[in-house]
DNA sequence: CCCCAGGTGTCAG
DNA sequence: CTGACACATGGG
């Protein structure tokens, strides 16, 4: 199916370190959505979906949330002068609406982690929990099915160190699975505090939960290429810690400031900058 | 052997 | 409160 789209960029959307689990391919990306393994590419003004079940539409616009108007981010990215070059690279780039749940499941395993391993380890976890499944649906576990696991068959599945955190959290989050609507509907401070309640998210990973799964825009992870990112730019090179980046970023940039972390991180991973 | 990767938990001071 | 240090795993 074709998608009609504007002002979109899939192919940075997709490897922009928001989501794990879609892959670049020749000319196009694969992975799963709402269950179903897809590819997807980009035609000027389109987006080319295949799959072997067909997909609304309606649920593809707000999955990439096309819909959204993106030129008030771009006026303030235009007042940054260091951020310029970005912008036109990367414009079209968008934060998506994935899955609240696998977005935080995710998130968990990306400290002091590296993007490939945690593509792979998502992989890993698609894979063995898709085959233990009855019915046709592939993809990410739920918090249930991960629930009833070993911790030793996660570790299998390259989790590392992480695996107590997350088998921890689908347990709590299978018992009460409320809570993440709760953590919707707080307020960002109380989100976060919700959010760090979870073993293996502090405050950086927490951001990400909040601007991946629910769409805050105004969280602003701070890793360490946002870290050195804005030393650079917006503090002299001075030794400035996490906390006050984070403090500066949301109120400068506010309900835009989880955008201009992502344009900003891609930026720094693709070497935009020199450092 | 080292260091690094979208950091966090723990513990000493 | 701040600052070391360890932590599974794979790659450079």
């Amino acid at each position: 199916m074709k998608i009609k789209c504007d002002d979109f960029n899939l192919k940075a959307t997709l490897d922009s370190g928001q989501i794990f689990g879609f892959h670049p391919e020749e000319g196009y990306h694969q992975g799963i959505l709402f269950g179903n393994p897809v590819e997807l590419s980009q035609e000027g003004h389109f987006i080319h979906l295949k799959s072997p079940l067909r997909i609304p539409e309606s649920r593809v616009r707000s999955f990439f949330d096309l819909d959204r108007d993106l030129t008030q981010f771009y006026r303030i990215l235009r007042c940054e002068p260091e951020l310029g070059m970005p912008l036109r690279k990367f414009q079209g780039l968008r934060l998506i609406r994935q899955d609240p749940w696998e977005a935080l499941a995710t998130f968990i395993l990306s400290s002091n982690n590296n993007v490939k391993r945690i593509q792979g380890i998502h992989k890993n976890m698609c894979e063995y929990y898709s085959r233990r499944r009855d019915s046709e649906r592939l993809g990410f576990p739920t918090a249930m099915e991960i629930s009833k696991t070993h911790e030793r068959i996660l570790r299998q599945l390259g989790l590392g160190y992480r695996a107590p955190f997350l088998l921890k959290t689908a347990q709590f989050l299978s018992n009460n699975p409320e809570y993440l609507q709760a953590v919707r509907e707080a307020e960002y401070r109380e989100a976060v505090e919700r959010v760090m309640a979870f073993p293996g998210i502090g405050p950086k990973v927490a951001d990400c939960v909040l601007l991946y799964g629910f769409n805050r825009l105004d969280a602003f992870p701070v890793d360490v290429w946002i870290l050195r990112a804005m030393r650079k730019f917006y503090f002299k090179n001075r030794k400035v810690d996490e906390k006050k980046v984070h403090a500066f970023g949301r109120q400068r940039w506010g309900g835009m400031a989880g955008y201009v972390q992502q344009y900003m991180f891609h930026a720094c991973r693709t070497g935009l900058y020199e450092f």
